[in-house]
DNA sequence: CACCACTTTGGGCATTAGCCCAACCGATGG
DNA sequence: CCATCGGTTGGGCTAATGCCCAAAGTGGTG
């Protein structure tokens, strides 16, 4: 996906200049555009490239009051390790913008650490949002681990593939699960949990410094729906079987308790580890999300939690 | 040092929240003023004071950034009119690819001008790098200027002749300086001098909208030496009494200071011209050129530079 | 070489942002 | 009670920005 031509780069290179000099150096697009010898509406597309492909991160560096009483509130609620809360669109609450430039800060303090860290991720578009926000880092030092499956039914990989394109960006070994979501039967699966790597795979992430999984939610915009890995009957049936939300693919009930049906024996994703003191973030948040963060909180199946402003209110009027 | 009174804090973080809105949720300034019940010109203000504070970190994640900064620094300490890096391979310091592209751009900027342009050249390697990175154009409106000789001894032209190979290339009108780089005697040269297209050529130079020049070093590679135009003893004796580079032949001292020795009364190169508004560039990268560079730029010999990322970082070391 | 499809360019225009300034507010002291 | 003064507010103006669209340029194909 790195793959761009020459004129490509040369082109990203302009708008990386053209941004520099809007946003650093404080030029007009027009002061841009004659150092750049390019027209005034050459110069403002360049920068609108730059910041759409992402060269220009924008970081809030303020603890908004507000932001951290529902953190504090939520960590002693649900004894958390850690809690972050981006500010919310007032107007739009299923806005998830500034999810995840939270959720890239908590990733790059562990990533900026000069001792190794093994880092387990599962998937999901807030996670991947998270990963975008990175900045290019050389983090030779880290593991970085796959829990969940990065492979679809017909062999590709998953879009959604956290690890991999995290790797690109920071420059990390990685590892991501070379096998499918789910195993045909429980016999595959025990055949397939007992590869070597794979096993190597999940012993790194049962003592991962951190881990970060999507929650998924059960309404009809479910992520397990959407991607294809479930078919909207089985989405029917686990809804009416009261199933709160998933975590890469445990499905889980209103008390965070985990499902045990058919489906969950064939998951081939890795065993939840919460132990006391490593970190398994849960980063999410919309209206949609509210009940099966909740749900995952109270069963700890995270110890940590990534929301935003909109989000936490909710999780704290649900449980009070 | 952060005492800050209560509204004053209060006031921060409206100014973060509306920040957040305006940077991270893309609100409109107006937008903002009805989300914080402001009006639109409180929320500029805090959307100002968010920057002015430091709240809001802006990070342009692309490997030119360094190279802008370096650019912005000399160009402040050394007062010049312009300066571009070229990002360098970090790994091969000595390697001075890219700087032609650098140099290439710059010169098609001044091309590319419907106005006619003079502009005057001087010789070295990494100038005919750029004439080589140029693309073939159609510049009849421009003049090409040659500020030192292009003769060597045995009247052969000097196969670093900028002029006519660049003229070759964008197909403009030239001016080579019909002259050898030094004269014989004082007389001589007052002679040469004396020849009305001598006297054009230089009045041509002199008034050129821009001007390019190789910085020549004095170690064992100095570019005269290698040229065969002077020998290993004038060499040795110009390291002994402190040259430190060269610009058209001009011999300079550690300060950028002429010097001003026999020979010197013998070149027959143009008169370096430095005025304000009219740029004068110097083309040079690499370890053994930086003490070059640094005193060309000290003696005010250029106004205006062109490096790469390596040389730029120790030219900035070497001074502070 | 002509043709078509696709991209890039820059003029024109509506929207947005930045800033000056007069009016206003509220605290303080006479 | 009023005068003063530092600071804040919002009207109004201009510069800057974002975007549409027609036109020019570019590259691939028959």
């Amino acid at each position: 996906m790195n793959k761009k031509s020459n004129s490509e780069l040369k082109k990203l290179e302009d708008a990386a200049r053209a941004a520099w000099l809007y946003y650093v150096a404080k030029n007009t697009q027009d002061e841009i555009a004659q150092k750049l010898d390019v027209s005034r509406q050459s110069a403002q597309r360049l920068v609108a490239l730059a910041v759409s492909e992402g060269l220009i991160k924008v970081r809030l560096d303020h603890p908004i009051t507000r932001c951290m009483e529902l953190a504090e509130q939520l960590k002693s609620k649900f004894n958390l390790l850690e809690c972050e809360i981006a500010p919310s669109d007032p107007s739009d609450i299923n806005s998830t913008y500034g999810l995840a430039q939270s959720g890239a800060k908590i990733l790059e303090r562990y990533l900026k650490s000069k001792q190794p860290k093994t880092l387990a991720f599962g998937t999901g578009r807030s996670l991947k949002a998270c990963i975008d926000e990175l900045p290019n880092m050389e983090c030779e030092q880290h593991n970085l681990v796959s829990i969940v499956g990065n492979m679809m039914q017909d062999g590709s990989a998953s879009k959604f593939d956290i690890v991999v394109s995290m790797a690109n960006r920071v420059n990390a070994k990685h590892f991501p699960l070379p096998l499918p979501l789910f195993a045909q039967t429980h016999e595959q699966k025990a055949l397939l949990h007992d590869l070597a790597p794979v096993k190597n795979i999940f012993n790194l992430a049962a003592n991962a410094d951190a881990t970060f999984v999507g929650i998924g939610h059960m309404t009809q915009s479910s992520p397990l729906l959407m991607d294809g890995f479930i078919e909207p009957e089985q989405l029917q049936s686990f809804q009416n079987t009261g199933v709160a939300g998933e975590v890469v693919s445990w499905l889980y009930d209103n008390n965070g308790e985990l499902i045990d049906n058919s489906l969950m024996q064939c998951l081939l994703s890795a065993p939840l580890q919460i132990n006391a003191d490593k970190p398994v973030f849960g980063i999410a948040a919309g209206p949609e999300k509210v009940t099966a963060i909740t749900s995952a909180l109270k069963g700890k199946l995270i110890n940590a939690l990534i929301t935003n402003e909109y989000t936490a209110e909710q999780i704290l009027k649900n449980i009070s």
